[in-house]
DNA sequence: TTTGGTTTTTGATCTAGGTCAAAGAAAGTC
DNA sequence: GACTTTCTTTGACCTAGATCAAAAACCAAA
């Protein structure tokens, strides 16, 4: 399967990796398409294994008792999830839930110990696919608790500025709502402060278009 | 030096490695005290290796621009923190302080990675230890954001139960200003919903000691 | 045990943003 | 193109919790 091998290459996770052991990986990987809105595993189920978004997009999140949802990650292609099962033991800490049809890749948990094992630097590559994870949720935290909403939104626009390499405009990704979600607050503040930062000159919205009118006074929401 | 291999015997991060190994650990290390009060990084600075508190206790925390403090994480003897830039390079993500005179190891970096190279279950034991790390910010970010302070400090109070191994008090190891602050909230407010909850006879608070008079109904809060 | 510095508490006030309800827009379906 | 369903916006209202100011309690050192 040519096009396994090729996301496998690309994705942090096995880059640098000699080819023939990228092939031992492919090996035991199954792959499962899920349609959009499926979920792929619940908190408080045992892992198995972990996965990795081969296309399509997928969230991580949490539940309230009453329904109020928080999403802690949104992954795409060549990014690995549900990974803190394998080395933690203990069930998932959150949901996992397709916001796509996606193709996703599992990577069953004794089988990938065992290549780590073996092989240092893909234990140093998940090292530092862990890191990572942790520095995000370290900005995801100071974001949710040391900014209110309109420098949440001003931090996640120039994410998207660097992500999509453009200075005049950004193309949300995911719907607004899920936006909210991922930003800690409800879709009608969220629409309202959208407007409000329309009126004061710094961006111009067009549907999933955001076009950035002032970027240097947007940063300093 | 016995005490310090005792304590990395005890850790998590290095328990269960041949003892040969440990002080090979040991010996890589550098121990170094510091007062009460005292910063041991900030954010930003470049990480050349990590650390583990050997004795007191440290907080890994954020600012804002306008001073309000987040803490991620209060750690005590036996667990490492600032270990982000050591496996994912840039600097560190957060500032670390010491909340009591402390003795603090450090590990650099280059050596940790040789050992950890040459070492499958030293990597596995790291992976575990960011594992559990990812898990506890994911309940964290649930915490700040699907729960109202009360059910926050709720949450805090069994973990301290638990901890503390008992059922019917529990003693804040921290002052009640910084749980505040890791609980995301202002002392002020902390201090009333401290007071709220004596009132409805969920708890009854003396000084830094408070019993749970009703630990099934703080549990629902 | 007095003094000066932290913490903690209490009171009064203010507001960001949540919630509920309903109208409008978009988008996919037959 | 009409229809249903999902997404987004707008309006009205309300409350959790922040902030400011000041008193009280606690603590450590002299």
């Amino acid at each position: 399967m040519q096009k396994k091998d090729e996301l496998l290459a690309g994705s942090l996770l096995f880059s640098g990796l000699p080819a023939e052991q990228r092939s031992e990986i492919a090996a035991i990987c199954v792959s499962k398409r899920y349609p959009k809105g499926a979920a792929i595993f619940f908190e408080g189920e045992p892992g198995i294994g972990f996965y990795m978004v081969a296309s399509g997009k997928v969230k991580i999140f949490k539940t309230s008792f009453d329904g109020k949802e928080q999403i802690l990650h949104i992954f795409g292609p060549g990014e690995p999830f549900g990974e803190v099962p394998v080395f933690h033991g203990n069930p998932f800490p959150a949901n996992a839930e397709t916001l796509a049809e996606s193709e996703v890749l599992f990577f069953p948990r004794a089988e990938f110990v065992g290549l780590i094992t073996a092989n240092p630097s893909l234990a140093l590559n998940m090292l530092a696919v862990l890191a990572m994870r942790l520095r995000r949720f370290a900005t995801q935290i100071e974001n949710l608790t040391l900014k209110e909403v309109p420098g949440r939104l001003a931090s996640y626009l120039h994410y998207l500025m660097e992500e999509q390499q453009r200075q005049d405009k950004v193309v949300l990704d995911i719907p607004k709502g899920q936006l909210a979600s991922l930003l800690g607050t409800s879709s009608e503040t969220l629409s309202r402060i959208f407007s409000k930062m329309t009126e004061e000159g710094l961006i111009r919205v067009e549907g999933k278009t955001i076009f950035i009118v002032d970027g240097e006074r947007l940063k300093e929401r």
